[in-house]
RNA sequence: GCUGGGAUGGCGGAGCGGUCAAUCGCAUCAGACUGUAAAUCUGACGCCUUUAUGGCUACGUAGGUUCGAAUCCUACUCCCAGCA
């Protein structure tokens, strides 16, 4: 079970600062949930994961149970003994990927539609978007039924049914402390009647899952309804009115970021103001004090991570590149305002060296200042937030 | 010195008569990435032109054969291997 202490609400915004109190330890909020997809923040020990000032991690069902299967997990003596990480967990349900691995997959789009994917593809509200999901339609390697979905095994080709039942049985085994509800994360490109269909089935989902727990973990609900507003807010007042310890905001935001801030506005008016809101996979650097102005306590997101296996550091100074050359010169800490281990004892020239020479030792450097640079620009808005400036 | 092999764009290396400004890899540059099929993907990469089914210069050097040569022939220069 879980525990959430609202310490402060802000008068300017709707942001708040907050105690998450888990078995595992408490989350000052708001606050950034790396992902750890695969019982991992990829390239960091959980010694060093807590070391970049994290204190909860996201691991993945769908993920956990092709490999190594949950069972394997659960004789280990759960996610946190399994993977030596102390601190809270959360599982994602299993939900994203019938998104990732199904429409986006098929169109090579992510859960908001780049300007270029836009143009070519229509969001789904006009008539005209050639390209549009409509009802019925269903992705070329998942089979979405009322009862869950039969997936391809991206490891093997091999079926895989997830729904309900089995997500909250597998999060059960998996163990970590807040486990979300199976839900259809729809795509940027589903019109609105395909929407209002999935949403309804996410919903019935989301009262077999409710049911369906067993166990004393934190069980979050999640909003779905796409970009319509409508759906958005009876998804809301839906889900919000079911005894869920928690919300997730998911799905897709549409094609721009107005409107994601707008679609988070809808949401969380008509939910519970006492319990916490998460807001599943939305973190980039400028999208992150606009979603805790609206009043969201924890968001998970790949971009620290990723992103550093890319190259990319966020430093003070801005995104900088490290697969370009330029660096090798450059006898500068990678951020001379940063106080993590990476900048006090590295430099540029040799990340750059190391990344270019493809050492996996830049991607460990890199995801770890990374992780650490969101980290404390989240604890310095927190600290905004308790002196009434945020 | 003889015999054999070779010289291709920043590098490595394909091509062996036309569809070749030249496959591919590397390097370089640019872009993408938001509940992780992601240490990944996309694009540019001789020069000029905003674009092209556009122009120019190119496959060691100099000639030649041919309607047409990176590709065939001759000479030269350099490199490699084996033998003296």
């Amino acid at each position: 079970m879980i525990e959430f202490e609202i310490l402060k609400e802000s008068k300017i915004s709707q942001a708040r600062l907050g105690l998450l109190k888990t078995s595992h330890g408490i989350v000052e909020t708001p606050c950034l949930v790396p992902v750890a997809t695969q019982a991992v923040v990829k390239t960091l020990t959980s010694e060093e994961a807590e070391q970049t000032k994290s204190q909860i991690l996201i691991a993945n069902t769908f993920h956990l149970h092709l490999k190594p299967g949950e069972a394997i997990v659960k004789s280990a003596g759960g996610l946190h003994k399994f993977m030596n990480w102390p601190k809270p967990l959360m599982t994602d349900s299993g939900g994203f990927q019938v998104f990732s691995l199904g429409f986006g997959r098929d169109f090579g789009t992510g859960k908001i539609l780049t300007p270029h994917q836009k143009l070519r593809f229509g969001t789904g509200q006009e008539e005209k978007s050639n390209y549009s999901i409509r009802k019925g339609q269903q992705p070329k390697l998942l089979k979405i039924t009322g009862d869950g979905v039969f997936f391809t095994s991206p490891l093997n080709g091999e079926k895989i049914f997830l729904g309900p039942k089995e997500s909250i049985k597998i999060q059960e085994s998996l163990g970590a402390d807040i486990i979300f509800t199976f839900d259809e994360c729809t795509s940027p490109m589903a019109d609105y009647d395909y929407t209002k269909k999935s949403l309804l089935k996410t919903h019935c989902w989301a009262k077999i899952c409710l049911k369906g727990k067993k166990s004393d973990q934190a069980l979050f609900g999640i909003v779905q309804g796409g970009k319509f507003k409508d759906l958005r807010k009876e998804s809301a007042r839906f889900i919000g009115s079911l005894p869920f310890d928690g919300f997730g905001i998911g799905g897709e935001f549409g094609d721009n970021k107005k409107i994601m801030v707008e679609m988070i506005n809808w949401v969380i008016k008509e939910l519970p103001e006492e319990k916490p809101r998460h807001l599943l996979g939305i973190g980039r650097l400028e999208d992150i004090a606009k979603i805790i102005k609206a009043g969201i306590d924890t968001f998970d997101c790949i971009v620290p991570t990723r992103y550093a296996r890319h190259g990319a550091a966020f430093t003070s100074e801005g995104k900088l590149d490290f697969a370009r050359m330029k660096f090798l010169k450059d006898k500068k800490p990678l951020d001379k305002k940063c106080s993590c281990f990476v900048c006090q004892n590295y430099r540029r020239n040799y990340i750059n060296h190391l990344f270019r020479a493809g050492e996996i030792t830049a991607l460990k450097l890199l995801t770890f200042h990374n992780l650490y640079f969101f980290n404390n620009e989240i604890a310095k808005i927190r600290e905004k937030i308790k002196k009434g400036k945020f």
